[in-house]
RNA sequence: CGGGGCGUGGCGCAGUCCGGUUUAGCGCGCCUGUUUUGGGAGCAGGAGGCCGCAGGUUCGAAUCCUGCCGCCCCGACCA
């Protein structure tokens, strides 16, 4: 392709509002370009890329006997009613607004239930892969990062319907394999983690990750064993503070300017052990008080899970007074206002001589005995582990690092088929609803992903297979002596015949432009062809990703790109 | 949705506090000519902006006031 008629518009400076070396250069090298918050085009040099990944994800899918389907984003709204997931989905999904009942897809786990519930009878024609590769729409709050959280993209979507529970994990399994090969081929360093199922239901999840200082999500690593699981779902070993050998009885101290563990500590002089620290929930419009130790963290992934809720959030002030009869920092699980569930954390079990608040605003009670004082419903691991805090598998120290999801898996279960009627009938000739798993990808994210992990501050660093060309042919001068556009016109054209991608920068432009432009867009190898080298009947190739230069004879060239594309 | 920042030729910015010598400027890019040509060239000439939008204050508004819109960052949120 020549550059002089393409359109591959490169910046020679940093466009402001880009922070991730990802989005920096994506821009910089006119692979996309912003036209709303979190919508992007995808120009030709970046759609490259795009289709290269799609093809992977293809043959990939494919190859664990996936179908590939071309659903529409326009749903009716009644779909998404029939599985709750219009609630569920809140402000995420859009509405439209001049057609009533109406939506934007944001997932298509519905649309495909639909079909399966049109289709699926017999157990005989089970199991199946359903997949599309295909624009999702989600009006996320906050679009950030380029493309790696935008309101309009690409999703590798994938759906197993089986007839039972180990077909299920039969086609989990194959996708858990396809996604390694996916990320190996595309030169991803991934991490797989336990997560947890979230809003779309089901029982086992992992997600596949990428290290990232600009990660969204968060996760705790083993330094030592294989045990890596999202913070929402990670627990780690943790000593419970225990008993101690006393039996004083409880007492209610003024504590008018203590309000966190931390002035009681400094106040009262008081082991952050001995301190069980009070938060107040409505799940699902039920208050329930949760005990947890000292300042550990609550986990509202983990609480949401125990409690089997729907919803949960943090009690509002006027709520905590109509409960508990005092103000926030004044909490505490005896002498509640009203009789609500008490749930703690696993730490807490069995202790005694605990402080925590009176429910009476600037009190607390000392010598608390949560098995004599209080009524606890539930001892729970409800904390968000630490850093430096023991794995629970090898006891090792893990390590809390940011990530960014790039792939997704689930067990789903019959939650969809359920609610939209999906059955088959077995071998007796009874009724049951499919059993599904639901497997997704973010195309734009491994695009993103890649090029984090494959620039330098000249640019990016193509590898095969997503490479947008497989070499770059700059011919320097061309203008000025015909010699090096005779020879650069004749390797185009031969290189091309002989099935290599190029990228042929024939603009009149000075050699500097055109060695930055080409260490910018990062092709593997770059073939330069000067008047000095051409009497010295070579040309130069020189190989992005090791800088390394090598002076090729003329007659030698097309030969050993050839030799290179082969490996 | 809370907090913060920003909006001035295609891109990056100055000017805004303190209204009037501002005909609204600079760098990059772009166009023409010319000289250059192995790491983002020099010179000369040139095109391109009702200063986000709408009101208001004023003799006079990029600049002050009000409202709205958009974009970015932090948080909340997020299959």
């Amino acid at each position: 392709m020549k550059l002089s008629k393409n359109f591959i518009p490169t910046l020679k400076e940093l466009p402001a509002d880009a922070l991730m070396p990802s989005h920096q250069l994506m821009l910089r090298a006119g692979m996309i370009r912003q036209l709303a918050a979190g919508v992007f085009t995808f120009l030709p040099f970046g759609y490259r890329v795009l289709k290269k990944v799609i093809n992977i994800l293809r043959e990939e899918i494919d190859a664990i006997g996936g179908q590939e389907f071309f659903m529409p984003a326009l749903n009716p709204i009644e779909i998404w009613e029939q599985t709750n997931r219009v609630e569920a989905m809140g402000d995420v999904m859009f509405h439209i607004k001049n057609r009533d009942g109406l939506v934007l897809a944001p997932t298509h786990e519905e649309i495909i239930t639909f079909h399966a519930r049109q289709h699926i009878q017999s157990y005989k024609v089970l199991p199946q892969i359903w997949y599309q590769i295909q624009t999702k729409f989600r009006n996320e709050p906050r679009p950030k990062s380029g493309i790696m959280r935008g309101r309009q993209f690409f999703m590798k979507d994938a759906y197993s319907l089986d007839s039972s529970w180990e077909g299920l994990d039969i086609s989990y399994q194959k996708h858990y394999e396809a996604y390694k090969k996916i990320f190996d081929r595309c030169n991803i360093k991934y991490f797989i983690v336990g997560a947890s199922s979230g809003a779309m239901g089901g029982k086992q999840s992992q997600e596949f990750m990428v290290e990232s200082e600009f990660g969204e999500d968060t996760c705790a690593v083993c330094e030592k064993c294989d045990y890596a699981a999202n913070l929402e779902v990670a627990s780690s070993k943790v000593e419970p503070c225990g008993r101690i050998d006393n039996d004083l009885q409880i007492e209610a101290f003024p504590t008018p300017n203590a309000k966190t563990i931390d002035e009681l500590i400094e106040q009262f002089n008081l082991s952050e052990d001995r301190l069980a620290k009070s938060v107040v929930y409505i799940a699902d419009s039920k208050p329930v008080l949760i005990l947890m130790l000292g300042n550990d963290e609550l986990n509202e992934t983990k609480l949401q899970v125990v409690l089997a809720a729907a919803a949960i959030r943090p009690a509002e002030p006027n709520e905590l007074l109509q409960y508990t009869g005092a103000n926030a920092g004044s909490i505490g699980p005896v002498n509640l206002k009203e009789n609500i569930k008490i749930i703690a954390d696993n730490r807490l079990l069995g202790a005694n001589n605990m402080v925590s608040g009176a429910n009476k605003d600037g009190f607390h009670n000392k010598n608390i005995d949560l098995e004599r004082d209080a009524k606890i419903d539930g001892y729970f691991d409800l904390r968000v582990a630490q850093s430096g805090e023991s794995c629970p598998n090898c006891g090792a120290p893990i390590k809390i690092v940011n990530a960014i999801e790039l792939g997704h898996i689930f067990k789903l279960g019959t939650r969809y088929s359920e609610a939209l009627g999906a059955t088959f009938l077995d071998e007796k000739g009874e009724e049951h609803p499919i059993i599904m798993g639901s497997y997704g990808i973010g195309v734009e994210r491994i695009i993103a992903c890649f090029i984090e992990t494959h620039h330098d501050d000249k640019g990016i660093i193509w590898k095969k297979p997503l490479n947008p060309f497989d070499a770059h042919l700059l011919g320097l001068n061309m203008n000025k002596f015909e010699e090096v556009k005779e020879l650069c016109d004749n390797l185009y054209e031969e290189l091309r015949q002989s099935g290599i991608d190029l990228l042929y920068d024939d603009r009149n432009e000075s050699p500097g432009v055109k060695f930055n432009d080409a260490d910018l867009l990062g092709i593997p190898y770059q073939i330069i062809v000067s008047k000095k080298n051409i009497e010295a009947g070579c040309v130069e190739v020189k190989i992005r990703e090791t800088g390394e230069r090598k002076q090729v004879k003329i007659n030698e060239i097309i030969k050993l790109i050839r030799e290179q594309e082969k490996q």
